[in-house]
RNA sequence: CGGGACGUGGCGCAGUCCGGUAGCGCACUGCAAUGGGGUUGCAGGGGUCGCCGGUUCGAAUCCGGCCGUCCCGACCA
């Protein structure tokens, strides 16, 4: 692809333009290790901020880091039966080591539960060591039979919270609590609104009870899974003798969920927010949120330029604001422009000797408000865009979101009735197809056949709220009437 | 595993049909002039043409085999 090729996201081939992005973008490369990823700083920088913020909620709802094994027994794979029918197919497997061949495999983990679950066994005795609430930041392997940079890697970085209770209903309540967090997570920091509902029992974890998600709508109209939570019932803590003494004495099964978020997320946000210049990160996430163009003809200006460059750099970072000053001057003003603006920087400032002369600093945004006038720019005085840069940048943080959600609003469509009528929908824009649902597993996978999409959740209008309700209930008890379909990633 | 395409300096490609000893753009290095939306000029450095074998005076090019990558399906955070 030559290097002054455009970029639309837009374009029918989205996925070569999704690859060029990110990788132009110097978010990624692929690694020497087909199917997994070298994350490059601007890219690892904005990860960084995603697990901050993450990790500072779980810290508020009472959960703990740890670290577990990368190997796992293969016998404490095959535990849980329906656990290891799910991941056995993309399981890489350690058999040598030492120099001599091992007596039993060792899998690289595609996820921790059987380790974890055979730690707390260990580690609970009564209701009283209950409950466990714990993460862990790790990364794990899963070998995909088709990968996408960010998206679908083989190896990916997450967290993993994994938690036992002393009942039906606390763990319930944990599964929703996270789901909850989640989808406020991806609203305030990502910018990218999510449905979240539960997931279809051919949909489910393996080896859970219930699975309840984060869908968010890409721009070329396929759905992104990007957060699950799982109600696992007693189905782990029977297989690894996870039992406590219960106040009146008896011994039980502790109850467990599990849950997790991965570097998927950084995918998501290119692919929400993108646009024909490159990615856009929101001002929350961004490594950098102010850069600073300096630009002077000669060595006398360019001592004044970046004089004030550096004056003005320090008095946005006294504010908080994360803020650089782009220097090269081996690079023309415009290559400097372009390139934060693919790397997705939210505000840019131009400063030259015209504005030394003038008191005003060029202002721009990376997105556009269609009132501004050409390219976007914004002459202000100095002292008006170092004052208002805190508020400008909450206001594009809250700009991006909504027009995400715009553009899923209108890439929804409601109450389609018919197969012809979805997949018409489905050939056409994309989006969410919301269909009725009887629950019945065999309509689902004919309608999975001809259509492509899967069923992405069903919707609880409740979940959408910050109390989750306990009453939900997959496969039995209330059915729901709604469905949500859609062609994924 | 089925169906398609492709492997040539760091990246993207041409050259392959019709064999003659490797080229273009970008990037990189140096110098000079430029600089408010991807600057220009000059001078440079860098390639076992995926691998193995065969045909030939001679192979990036023809033949055989192997390996790898990407895209579309099944699987998946």
């Amino acid at each position: 692809m030559s290097d002054q090729k455009r970029i639309t996201p837009r374009d029918e081939d989205f996925s070569a333009w999704y690859n060029e992005v990110v990788l132009r973008a110097e978010l990624a490369d692929h690694s020497p290790v087909r199917g997994s990823m070298v994350i490059r700083p601007w890219g690892f920088g904005i990860w960084e901020r995603m697990q901050r913020a993450l990790d500072d909620r779980f810290k508020e709802t009472g959960h703990e880091n740890a670290y577990f094994p990368l190997l796992i027994p293969m016998s404490f794979i095959e535990r849980e039966k329906e656990h290891v029918a799910g991941f056995k197919p993309e399981l890489a497997v350690v058999t040598h080591a030492g120099g001599k061949d091992l007596e039993e495999p060792l899998v690289i983990r595609p996820t921790s539960e059987t380790v974890i679950y055979a730690m707390y066994a260990k580690w609970v005795q009564s209701y009283r060591d209950l409950p466990v609430l714990i993460n862990q930041w790790a990364n794990v392997m899963r070998w995909e039979l088709r990968t996408r940079l960010f998206l679908r890697t083989s190896e990916f970085l997450w967290q993993e919270g994994h938690t036992a209770h002393a009942t039906d209903q606390e763990a319930q309540e944990e599964t929703l609590l996270i789901l909850d967090l989640y989808r406020r997570f991806m609203e305030d920091w990502i910018a990218m609104p999510v449905i979240t509902g539960l997931k279809s029992d051919a949909e489910k974890f393996a080896g859970a009870v219930r699975t309840y998600a984060c869908e968010g709508m890409m721009q070329d109209g396929r759905a992104l899974q990007a957060g699950t939570s799982h109600h696992l019932g007693q189905n782990f803590s029977r297989q690894f003798d996870l039992t406590f003494q219960s106040e009146e004495g008896t011994e039980e099964y502790a109850w467990n969920t599990s849950w997790g978020v991965s570097t998927r997320l950084v995918g998501g946000m290119v692919m929400t927010h993108g646009d024909d210049q490159g990615i856009v990160v929101p001002p929350r996430l961004a490594p950098t949120q102010v850069v600073i163009i300096p630009i002077h003809r000669s060595d006398e200006d360019r001592t004044r330029v970046l004089e004030k460059a550096e004056e003005v750099r320090t008095r946005l970072h006294e504010q908080g604001i994360r803020v650089r000053v782009d220097s090269r001057d081996h690079l023309s003003p415009g290559a400097r422009f372009y390139e934060w603006e693919r790397k997705g920087v939210p505000f840019r400032i131009e400063l030259g000797p015209r504005d030394l002369e003038s008191g005003q600093l060029v202002l721009v945004r990376r997105v556009r408000q269609e009132d501004v006038g050409k390219k976007g720019k914004e002459f202000l005085p100095e002292g008006e865009v170092i004052s208002s840069l805190p508020a400008r940048l909450e206001a594009f943080q809250q700009e991006l979101l909504e027009r995400a959600r715009a553009r899923r609003e209108e890439r929804s469509h409601r109450g389609v009735t018919s197969i012809e009528e979805m997949k018409e929908i489905l050939d056409g824009p994309g989006g969410f197809v919301y269909t009725g649902w009887n629950g019945d597993p065999a309509v689902e996978a004919r309608v999975k056949e001809e259509t492509r999409a899967t069923l992405r959740c069903l919707p609880d209008p409740d979940f959408q709220s910050s109390s989750p309700p306990a009453r939900c209930v997959s496969g039995e008890g209330e059915s729901r009437t709604e469905a949500v379909w859609a062609r994924a990633y």
